[in-house]
DNA sequence: GGCATAATGTTAGCCACTAACATTCAGGTC
DNA sequence: GACCTGAATGTTAGTGGCTAACATTATGCC
């Protein structure tokens, strides 16, 4: 039940502390070269409060901010699209209503992942969530089981991938890179 | 340039009881709580020689068998379809062609990656080099390199999911829980 | 200023994984 | 059957991610 009691001030100031410094540091030296402890000790701090802030050093990198809304636009879709089609679309049709997020940011922590080897795996991990809400919006709208969790991991897949390609510079704007990406999987829609 | 020798009789051996041993330990206590040196204890052997055996402990899992030659069919279908379609039909005449694979043993250690989320992500990484090869194929045959890699991301994941759902005992046959996973992506193919 | 509680520190330890060096084993030669 | 060579394994020591248990400091409120 994750109690989440509102953070304090002080806990929010050491917690960006290691954010700013471990991304500095994971983009001068790499991912795998950079140990918590270095952050920690970066940032004025112990290992210890490292993982006190972040269950895992992936953590530190993939925070997840543009996830927990996506499957929200599936449910206005019309029922007769096969599962692919209405997945791509919902996903679209939230995205539009989002806030643009702090871009520069994510773009940081993308492009970390996309290099890191380590982070690719655990960036399907860290979308498991997103893609289990998914999967279970198309089913309650009528997919099989099956269908809705192929459906919703192939979107998933396509739209990590659109996202990389932002980060490396393949494309200009992250609404780009996502509209692109779910055109290939959905490209009638 | 992985300099690969012929194993001799010995070292095969001593891999296959590191498999067994390990497989089944996993299977009883679960893969979080079997530690590699109790594997190698149980295989008669040194933690050392694990890690010379399997470079971590996430392999001895995931092998992959079912791997490398799923992007061969790709080349054959018609380029005038978009590259998704062109990845699910190329992947599924690529299978028709496979020799059946031992599958009561895959079955296996398929089970046990559905079930441990760390490996989730493993299978992700691990399935990274057929993605590359399918994404590389497409390319070759006049896709964009960003459509590319978003197709074959999507195909993998949906077939992931399939052989999550197989292994889970929802379908039946690997060779069923393919087709319907591409099915899904790929319907009108 | 005093107090309760959140935030951090300390210490000790497990496990995945690696490097460097020493030992044993298997298969062919004589 | 003793001998020799290279592959396979063992030993030891260490790093880094991560956790548990307990002690200390800081902060906001009275």
């Amino acid at each position: 039940m994750t109690t989440s009691t509102t953070p304090t001030p002080r806990r929010l100031r050491t917690r960006q502390r290691l954010i700013d410094h471990g991304l500095d540091l994971i983009e001068r030296q790499g991912y795998d070269q950079t140990s918590a402890a270095e952050i920690a000790r970066a940032a004025g701090v112990t290992e210890m409060t490292f993982f006190r802030h972040f269950a895992t050093k992936e953590q530190l990198v993939l925070e997840d901010p543009y996830d927990p809304f996506l499957a929200e636009g599936i449910g206005d879709q019309p029922r007769e699209l096969p599962p692919l089609h209405r997945a791509a679309r919902g996903i679209r049709s939230a995205w539009r209503m989002l806030p643009e997020p702090e871009q520069p940011e994510i773009r940081r922590r993308v492009r970390i992942a996309a290099r890191t080897p380590a982070l690719r795996g655990a960036m399907w991990r860290s979308t498991g969530n997103t893609e289990q809400a998914i999967a279970a919006r198309l089913e309650a709208d009528g997919a099989s089981a099956f269908e809705a969790r192929a459906a919703a991991s192939a979107v998933i897949a396509a739209l990590v991938t659109g996202l990389y390609a932002w980060a490396d510079g393949e494309v200009d704007t992250l609404g780009a890179a996502i509209e692109r990406a779910l055109d290939v999987v959905a490209g009638d829609a």
